[in-house]
DNA sequence: GTGAAAGCGCTAACAC
DNA sequence: GTGTTAGCGCTTTCAC
């Protein structure tokens, strides 16, 4: 039981594999009856070109998308974009994650550049900047979650420091001074990364505020994983001069933060205020009732599915897309009534 | 700048290409001293086969890990596994996930063949049966979680009847009677999935314990989604002879069934007890502090990962292989002290 | 508008 | 052991 080529379907329309060729490609050169006949026989045979060979020299129209993780399910938010803006297009999502904390997605985008995808939609990924740069010039790219211009890639990203405002101001509202942030410390030099930028806003909105002496950051690590997540969180609850609130650079640190401080038995948000970022739906569970910022992960998705087609069909110059930050305050920042 | 090709390496190192295809393939018919020349030609010029040329006669190493949607975290799990036991192999995994609720993963699946893949990881898919056991004619599968033989694939599954047992068995020792399973109805009718077995478990236990009568059972639906399930808690919640434990098929509506108890103001586990299935991370919230049971994810996607190395390695008697349930009690069905 | 023929980069028989 | 040769299934010139 052989698989149907593109040999049979010419047999059968009475064609050349050539004249097939071009009805599958929608080329220049083909009557419209030769057209229909051709698409009658591989309807008949159920026929499916198939992709490894195709792409030896075409293209495969499938696209690569890279994540850090599978954990965090604000990605998920990412995908819905991503696959609706995909929905009336002939190209289809492949997905690489990095396997764990100390893997680079390095390895992951070079079996997907053997595999002749079209191009890459990456999420935050951990690569040294050369590299990445040196890729986009092979493969057209777009980089969701990551700072940076002039590397031949699209960015696409929220903007993190008016965010950070958002979020300080609304806690100032609520009367608190002594506001924290749970920082994410890239491994790398170059600061390209979403919490860092994050950072820079809560330092600026910090010190507009006039609260610069009480600026407390606490760095977690990409590489470190949960555990050490919790270390932290349990040095920011415990220290001596305690903030009473706590802006975590993502839900997830968030969520550790106001799972060790219910341990501590400390009450939210009367004991200390939780703020994340990213509003993803774990937010909405009602024992957790996380204020967050909604950075519109949908947005996010669609316009880097978007990007990446325009520039796999020929676009060159850079676009760098920013989505607004929204504030979604619930129960962990500010008791019903209390606003 | 044209990519590497084995015609470089071959004349770098003053040899024919079929030389270099066997070093490559590890084939027989190779002086070590040849070897040793060919590779460090490879090395030299940074040589990577193009896996879509290779995949047209010979493997790829890259296997296809199909998945029903991204916001499941206990799927995470499952990776690590697969991730783990695949470390010291060559082989490296693609994911396909199912956009929507309403897709099936045959297109996802159809993708991925015609990228050549050398076997299929699939969990839980919804697929009806004629298309997964023809599929499996062709290519290697293993599938998790569903209950399922004689298809010409291999199976990973947790004992679900035991550990719908389980539960049954914990909550009777709380004191339980008036217990309810949320379940999952599939829209399929052949009854292959995890849920109706868990439903079975649930059905035997309630009556070998003696409270036949008080069996209550709601079926949320695979393809209505979330706010379906928030409506299917609510009805569990508020009914006249509503239950006093609620067990979930999984830990995602025992999450909601948490949610909506909490918004109608009822104390958990005094007004009404929860129990998940799947011991994701989650559980571990301090606030959430979910009683469920763990399926050993790791498990689970290690083994599968190597019955399919075996199984593309030329096995075809099937496997099914099953492991053991184990509760891990939290608060949620439990004060503490209380047992 | 159509098809013959030459690749794409690799594997696999089969001579030598 | 080693190299030659003929594909794998598709795309892409380029005559006709």
């Amino acid at each position: 039981m052989k698989r149907t080529t593109i040999t049979d379907v010419a047999e059968l329309a009475g064609v050349s594999r050539s004249a097939v060729s071009k009805v599958l490609r929608n080329a220049y050169g083909i009557s419209d009856e030769m057209r229909r006949c051709v698409e009658k026989a591989m309807k008949d045979l159920s026929y499916r070109p198939q992709i490894a060979a195709r792409g030896l020299r075409g293209s495969t129209f499938t696209l690569g998308v890279v994540m850090p993780e599978m954990r965090n399910v604000f990605f998920s938010d990412i995908m819905d974009g991503v696959w609706s803006a995909l929905q009336k297009t002939p190209y289809q999502p492949l997905h690489a994650i990095r396997p764990t904390l100390e893997a680079t997605e390095r390895p992951l985008i070079e079996r997907m550049c053997d595999h002749k995808i079209d191009g890459f939609i990456m999420i935050a990924p951990l690569l040294d900047h050369d590299y990445l740069w040196q890729l986009a010039t092979t493969i057209p790219t777009v980089v969701i979650g990551r700072h940076e211009s002039g590397g031949g890639f699209d960015t696409v990203n929220n903007d993190d420091e008016l965010g950070a405002r958002l979020v300080v101001d609304h806690l100032v509202e609520q009367g608190h001074q002594r506001i924290g942030y749970f920082n994410l410390a890239p491994p790398d030099d170059t600061a390209v990364n979403p919490a860092v930028f994050r950072l820079k806003g809560y330092l600026d909105a910090m010190r507009e505020k006039g609260l610069a002496r009480h600026i407390f950051v606490r760095d977690g690590n990409v590489r470190a994983g949960e555990g050490n997540n919790r270390l932290i969180a349990l040095d920011m609850l415990q220290g001596k001069h305690r903030p009473t609130a706590i802006f975590g650079w993502s839900d997830r640190v968030a969520l550790t933060v106001l799972s060790v401080a219910n341990e501590l038995g400390m009450r939210i948000p009367e004991d200390v205020a939780v703020v994340g970022y990213d509003n993803s739906q774990l937010c909405d569970v009602s024992q957790i009732s996380l204020t967050s910022i909604d950075q519109d992960g949908h947005l996010l998705g669609a316009e880097a599915a978007e990007l990446l087609i325009r520039r796999i069909e020929g676009r060159t110059e850079e676009v760098h897309f920013v989505t607004p930050p929204k504030l979604v305050v619930r129960r962990s920042s500010c008791l019903p009534g209390a606003e």
